[in-house]
RNA sequence: GCGGGGAUAGCCGAGCGGUAAGGCGACGGCCUGCUAAGCCGUUUCCCUAUGGGAGCGGGGGUUCGAUUCCCCCUCCCCGCGCCA
């Protein structure tokens, strides 16, 4: 949510990033609108509510002194019934501003690339030695800006699907045939090779300073609706039947709202945060896109990077965070590019966001990873996230990074680490703990 | 699931129809060569702000007035039951 204040005294500010987001700035005038109302009527009845006190101190001072209050009453009845009058509108009118205020998308960072959707999003850094089939090597190199390595491979690499299928370490087929399209059954070592992976993110964000968190995989609407805009994000969640739970779709989410309604003490921050946690997504809007293997599926383990952090710190933060998760693919020899990602791509809750892609070889594509954002006080206010400063309480702010996606990173181990054979070589860094060298 | 007890400010905790004690912590000030102690003040939110309003887990009700009485809900603790 953005800050009330701002909309009162610097609307331009709110328009602005409005059309940097090439979004429709109605509802903005909408916002400033209703505020306006609530106030006059706040004013209004605030002030019945001042007299009707006075009328209630009386009644007490002559009931203490023996008098008759009766006529006193009668007069605090008849002004009461007036509040209630105001009261309900004030409500409701407080009920709809609300509802918009929380629909304001956040403020555009003004240093991310304006453009209007993913087309305008820009790849900045690029990192490893990318292995590219012959006929893959012009469209690599337009990808890459020709500012990465390569090495022409020697076999054409098959897809994750075909070789996990025949190598019998995923069965797609029975999954569809229990639970639809977009799940999977995983079999044998990359079950051992996902919870080595895991195992290795845990550890590695540990060591960073992050503290281990399992949250819980279900959440309420309204921590739901704190950590992202509901209405926006709901055709993404599966909804518990009966009960007001929702599946997470990331643990950013149940992170966020975990100190939701508390005021932090400064010398507690940053309080980094790394979550592991199944993600649960219905995918509405991909019909059509990476329909088979496991790279866009309703449900993956994901180990995620979060960071409540002072205003000040937030955008060293955000590098940080991107450049842990830099380091991790880095470790993993897995070649990628960072992607600033564009105004009109950001979502309404990021107000900058950067982007990992790794390479695909078999795919011949950057695909994404890790998404790194930095929210400001969006998630903050939402939640009520406030610390004590000399100056009074002020909210944090919180920034989101993806470590691992395991189906993306798996999928991005097996295409990058396959052998002409069909055998995967196990990265470096998982060997030991993974007890195999290849799988 | 059943019975009993509970939820008060950052934390602890009193109040149990007349308008939120006290303590701890934090912050600011006084004092001090410095620190500590001591003393004073501040320490939830909202508003067109020397003032006013709201707020005692959440929502309703009774009353001129509810932290206090009544109803519903959530969560926590104890015991019993059930289950991994």
């Amino acid at each position: 949510m953005i800050d009330v204040n701002i909309l009162r005294k610097n609307p331009e500010i709110l328009f602005d990033s409005q059309k940097r987001r090439f979004q429709d700035d109605g509802i903005i005038r909408e916002a400033i609108k209703l505020d306006s109302d609530w106030r006059e009527l706040l004013k209004k009845s605030n002030d019945l509510k001042a007299e009707k006190n006075k009328l209630v101190r009386e009644i007490g001072e002559r009931i203490r002194r023996g008098e008759n209050p009766d006529e006193v009453k009668i007069k605090a009845t008849e002004i009461d019934r007036n509040i209630q009058q105001y009261e309900i509108t004030l409500r409701e009118t407080e009920e709809r501003r609300d509802v918009i205020l929380r629909r304001i998308p956040n403020i555009a960072d003004s240093e991310a690339p304006l453009a209007k959707d993913e087309s305008g999003n820009l790849p900045i850094y690029f990192e490893g030695n990318a292995k590219v089939s012959g006929e893959d090597v012009d469209s690599f190199l337009a990808q890459s800006k020709g500012k990465m390595e390569y090495e022409v491979s020697k076999f054409k690499p098959q897809s994750h699907v075909d070789l996990l299928v025949k190598r019998n370490l995923a069965n797609l087929e029975s999954a569809a045939a229990v639970s639809g399209a977009r799940f999977y059954y995983l079999l044998g070592d990359m079950v051992l090779l996902e919870s080595t992976l895991e195992h290795y993110a845990l550890r590695f964000l540990q060591k960073r300073g992050f503290t281990l968190m399992e949250p819980p995989f279900m959440l309420n609407r309204e921590a739901t609706d704190g950590a992202t805009d509901f209405t926006a994000f709901e055709d993404t969640l599966y909804k518990v039947e009966g009960e007001d739970l929702y599946l997470i779709a990331t643990s950013e989410h149940p992170i966020a709202a975990y100190h939701s309604n508390t005021i932090l003490e400064e010398s507690n921050l940053p309080l980094l945060y790394a979550g592991i946690s199944p993600c649960f997504r219905k995918e509405a809007g991909a019909h059509g896109k990476d329909t088979k293997g496991i790279f866009r599926v309703h449900q993956f383990n994901k180990i995620e990077q979060f960071a409540y952090v002072r205003p000040e710190d937030s955008r060293v933060y955000h590098q940080k965070l991107l450049e842990n998760a830099k380091e991790f693919y880095r470790s993993l020899e897995i070649p990628f590019r960072v992607v600033d990602i564009a105004t009109g791509d950001l979502g309404n809750v990021a107000s900058r966001k950067f982007d990992i892609e790794a390479w695909y070889p078999a795919q011949a594509q950057f695909r994404e990873v890790v998404s790194a954002s930095n929210v400001l006080d969006y998630q903050a206010r939402r939640l009520k996230v406030r610390y004590r400063t000399k100056e009074g309480n002020a909210f944090v702010h919180t920034l989101n990074s993806t470590l691992i996606a395991t189906t993306r990173t798996l999928v991005a181990i097996v295409e990058n680490y396959q052998q002409e054979d069909g055998t995967i070589v196990i990265p470096k860094v998982l060997r030991d703990s993974m007890g195999k060298e290849v799988i």
